[in-house]
DNA sequence: TTATTAAACGACACAATGATGAAAAATGAA
DNA sequence: TTCATTTTTCATCATTGTGTCGTTTAATAA
C-alpha cells in the first residue's frame, strides 16, 4: 500500500480528523456538524482543513471512498461464484465491518447517510446476489426485481442490526444465517425449478 | 380536521413551500438547500419563512410528520390481526405512497433522510409483523431479532423499488407480492410448527 | 544538515442566519 | 361593505460559518 509513502505528519491529521468526526456522530447528525466544530474538538487549524478537505460531506464521502473500497478489495479475493465463495465473502465483510463498527454504524444509523447505504447496497448486492442467477431465471419476470430488493434490502437490515445492536454474533455465524434467510426467500422458486427438472 | 379552521394566506404560502421544497429536492439534495435559496424559488419574503419554520430541516421534519400521521391514519383504520386486515392495510399503504410518490421518492431515495426511512420502519414494522407473531413463537430467540430484521428491510426494499422506478403496479399486486415473500422467508418456521403441532 | 512540505496563523470578503419593529396587505366576521 | 385581526412584507442588524490567501513556523524525509 501506499500507505507508508504518505508524510507522518498528514496521517495524524486526516486519523484525527476522522476519529473526531465519528466522535461529534456519535452526538449529532452530520447535518449541523461544521467545519468550524469539528477542527475545534480535535484543535486543528481551520485552514488545515481544507487543506485536505473541501467541506465536511467532502470529507464525509472520501472516508466512505476508503471504506468501501476495503470491501471491493475483499470481493476480488473472494469473487463470488458458488456457495462456498459467498459464505467466505460474506465472513470477511462482517470481519471488516466488526473492525471499523462505530463508523460503520454511525453511517448505517438514524442519522446516517442514505447514500452509503445505497452504495454498499448496489456493489455488494450485484455482485452477492449473481452467484444465485441461476435460480433467478425460475422467477417470473415481472417479479425479479422486486425479488431482488427484498433479499437485498432484507440483507442489509440483517446488517444494521447486528452493528446497531452491538451483536455479539461472529462473522461466521452472520454470514450462515444470512445465507440461510435468502436460501428460505427463494425456496419456492427452487423448488419450482427441481420439479420442472424431473419432468 | 382542522384545515379548514387555518387562515388561507397560511394554506397558501406552506403550499407552495412545501412545492417548492419537492421540486428543489429533485435537483439536490437537501443538505446544501438553503433557507434563501427555497425562498426566491417560491417567492416569498424569508421572513415569512421564519413565521412557519426555524430551518429547512425542521421544514421537512414537520412534512415527515404529516406522511407518518396519514400512514398512522390508516393503521388505526385497518388495525392489523388476522390476514386479510393486513393485506387491506397494505394496500391503503401503497395507495398513499402513490398519491404522494413524489415527495416520498424523494425522502427514500439517494439524497433521502435516513431517518425517515428509519421512522416508518419502526412504526409499519412494529405493527405490521405483530399478526404474525404466533409464527415467530417457533423461531429460536436468538435469531428472532435478525429475522424480523430481514422481513422488514426486505419490505421496505420492495416499497423503495416501486417508488424510484415508478413501478406501475397496482397497490394490490404489491401487497400481494409483500405477503408472498414474507410468507415464503417465514415457511421454514411455519414447518416446523405444523410438525411441532402433529407430534 | 538541509531542502521540502505541511501546519499554523492572521486577515479578508462574503453568504446565510436568525431576530426585530414597523408598514402594507389580505382575511374573516359582523 | 366595513373593520378589527392576522399575515406577509420590508429594511435593518449583529452574528456565525465559509472559503481563500500570503506569511511564518515547525516537522519530515533524504
Amino acid at each position: 500500500m501506499d500507505t507508508k509513502k504518505v508524510d507522518r505528519r498528514v496521517r495524524k491529521t486526516r486519523k484525527q480528523l476522522r476519529d473526531g468526526l465519528a466522535r461529534l456522530m456519535e452526538k449529532k447528525s452530520i447535518r449541523d456538524i461544521k467545519v468550524k466544530e469539528l477542527v475545534e474538538e480535535v484543535d486543528i487549524n481551520r485552514s488545515t482543513f481544507y487543506l485536505h478537505y473541501s467541506d465536511i460531506y467532502d470529507m464525509l464521502s472520501k472516508i466512505e471512498e476508503e471504506l468501501i473500497e476495503e470491501i471491493e478489495e475483499a470481493l476480488r479475493q473472494y469473487p463470488l461464484g458458488e456457495g462456498r465463495k459467498s459464505m467466505d465473502f460474506l465472513c470477511r465483510m462482517f470481519e471488516i465491518m466488526e473492525e471499523n463498527r462505530e463508523i460503520y454504524k454511525a453511517l448505517c444509523g438514524q442519522n446516517g447517510d442514505a447514500n452509503f447505504v445505497v452504495r454498499l447496497e448496489n456493489m455488494v448486492g450485484s455482485e452477492a446476489l449473481r452467484s444465485l442467477a441461476t435460480l433467478f431465471e425460475q422467477v417470473p419476470k415481472r417479479e425479479i426485481s422486486f425479488l431482488y430488493a427484498y433479499c437485498l434490502n432484507g440483507c442489509l437490515g440483517m446488517v444494521k442490526m447486528w452493528l446497531i445492536y452491538d451483536g455479539k454474533e461472529t462473522p461466521e455465524e452472520m454470514a450462515g444465517l444470512m445465507v440461510r434467510m435468502v436460501t428460505n426467500t427463494l425456496r419456492e422458486y427452487h423448488d419450482a425449478q427441481e420439479k420442472s427438472a424431473i419432468s
